[in-house]
DNA sequence: GTTAGCACTCGTGACTGGAGAGTGCTAATT
DNA sequence: AATTAGCACTCTCCAGTCACGAGTGCTAAC
């Protein structure tokens, strides 16, 4: 199924001719552009082949050369060179990631924003998770008379945050005696955990710990749920949009923010970036797109994924370095903060 | 200034006529449409007449007519009858309303999803905020030697967080000191009441004070700068969009999520809504748009804004009731759970 | 294996003419 | 004085036609 050497050249040549301009590459224009010591008459056999063997395709009859799903794998797996991305542009990266603020939630949505301007894309940043939370400590702020906020802090720095409605008035006193003993019941305990010890409880514990299992259950169920999207519009800018209701499809998948249903995650391999071409997609309404992902984070400790959304003509060398690039800092930044030995 | 009975009607007949259909109205098709007991020149002149005093314009000479921004001004202030929303409606937004979830951000977030739904064109909803903060509760948790995640609760539920770095090892006895003392000091304390007081503490305490100025006095500062946006594609699918760099203007001023700029929330009028139509809107490129703006929430107390955003041809009385109501529900969330009484 | 040559195919853009919708004006009607 | 019928006029929209150019695919010669 390998290409001759010179089939795989003209493969490159068309796609990245292909990917600059957005218009059907001829044979003429090709051999003119890159000056070829073949005629464009040799061109257009070896184009034929190209084409029966599904590498590319001809929008009509009468068009140049446009590349298929399968050119793109190709291109992807055997032809492409991934360079390092130049150290100017990395420097601008980071630079625009150390603005980052204080709240994981911000960078998270930083660093789509980021990724999404880098790759001329849309971008997509899942909030990292961890595999099972624990409990690290929880605090009691009485704010009414029937009413308090809880907040509990998981390990790895995560917080979360609720408003609780108690059936009788509670002065902070109680509350503060409630907050110590379930710190001191629960430190370091999972949701199962609580669950299981949940029993011996005094009524309003009781209360408070149940709300505590929901929040950190629904923090482990969640995971990628919550995630960032930036960069849509550098997407519908492209010139395939020319007309606009495929823009409006777009929009339509990209809009409900489901995105993990949309974008097949549990493609990632552990190890690096995946990418998925065209009709590789499960989702049909991503069939004319591809999208470059990869994990982020601690190898098994908290972590998220990141992707990249694009039409197929896409610059995969250049997406892929920059995706591999960003994923990179952030597993950084998420290994200072929270590493392993700070799981307590 | 004010129009004959006749042309008020004919005014409103004609906005009716155009919103439902976006195509220009032509004397002929509205007499046909409603039984009027005029003939189709009778409206031509009265047509003329609106038409010279600024209500209606004309695309091209021989096409129907089209209401000018000062038509549906007059509409908005003098003609529409704002009704109230049906029950069934109400009750459908209230439900969509009670799946809200356990965090502020959340509830946020769905209020824009909700409205933008009911109105089918695009909202923005900002975060609430309160005029002053003041601190609630402070705590210091462990997550390394040299660092720990400080959590401050706010008045009004509000709660911050940040990872902080110490120069040197601190272990939880310690951060739990510093966590009591920096409590018993600024509790019911605003940032420049902390600022004013910080410098009688050791060098650790005052490290952390000064996180919490600043994180106190940047959510202050802060205010509207955060919102959430709904329903892009509401709009877009509108016909209007029928060339599609029409869309691409749109999305350039929405996407840049500096929302607030865009959507003139100082014209608020602080007892109800707002309506700025076409050219009324300071933004260049919102020419075309129409923002219907409300408050909500506590008077003087935690508030924020919300507002619909589409085409000047929009559905006036139904948005404005929806927003209206919208933002009755959304106070009402607010001072349940943060009333005046829990200031503390 | 490569190339020149040529007929053929399609999409594109410019131009045309007719149909339809709507206007504005004038003169007649109430 | 207000309303209406009538009509010429304007402009968009659409379908059809045509020529052009880019590109292909095939054949025959190198």
């Amino acid at each position: 199924m390998t290409l001759t050497e010179r089939r795989a050249q003209l493969l490159s040549l068309i796609i990245g001719e292909y990917v600059d301009t957005a218009m059907p590459v001829g044979s003429d224009a090709i051999v003119r552009r890159f000056d070829l010591p073949f005629s464009s008459a040799t061109i257009r056999n070896e184009m034929a082949r190209l084409e029966d063997e599904g590498y590319i395709t001809h929008p009509h009859t009468s068009a140049g050369r446009v590349p298929a799903d399968k050119g793109y794998r190709y291109y992807v797996e055997a032809l492409m060179q991934e360079r390092d991305l130049p150290s100017e542009v990395k420097q601008t990266i980071r630079h625009q990631f150390h603005q980052a603020g204080r709240e994981e939630d911000e960078w998270v949505h930083l660093s789509a924003a980021v990724l999404a301007r880098a790759v001329e894309n849309a971008a997509v940043v899942t909030l990292p998770r961890t595999p099972e939370s624990h409990l690290k400590r929880l605090e009691l702020v009485g704010i009414q008379d029937g009413a308090a906020l809880l907040v509990i802090v998981l390990q790895q720095a995560r917080v979360k945050q609720q408003v609780l409605i108690f059936p009788e008035p509670m002065d902070q006193d109680q509350l503060t005696a409630i907050a110590n003993h379930l710190n001191a019941a629960f430190r370091g305990h999972t949701a199962d955990e609580i669950r299981g010890s949940q029993a011996q409880l005094t009524q309003m514990e009781w209360h408070v710990a149940n709300a505590i299992r929901e929040i950190m259950s629904a923090s482990d169920r969640g995971g990628y749920d919550e995630a960032y999207l930036e960069g849509v519009r550098n997407v519908l800018q492209k010139p395939e949009f020319g007309t606009s209701d495929k823009m409006l499809n777009l929009l339509e998948v990209l809009e409900q923010r489901n995105l993990t249903k949309l974008i097949p995650f549990r493609e990632i391999s552990a190890d690096g970036v995946t990418v998925m071409i065209g009709a590789e997609n499960e989702e049909d309404a991503m069939h004319d797109y591809s999208v470059v992902i990869s994990p982020y984070g601690v190898p098994g400790g908290i972590s998220g994924a990141m992707a990249v959304v694009g039409p197929t003509r896409m610059r995969y060398s250049q997406t892929i370095s920059t995706v591999r690039f960003i994923a990179g800092l952030m597993s950084e930044m998420l290994a200072t903060y929270y590493d392993e030995g700070a799981r307590e």
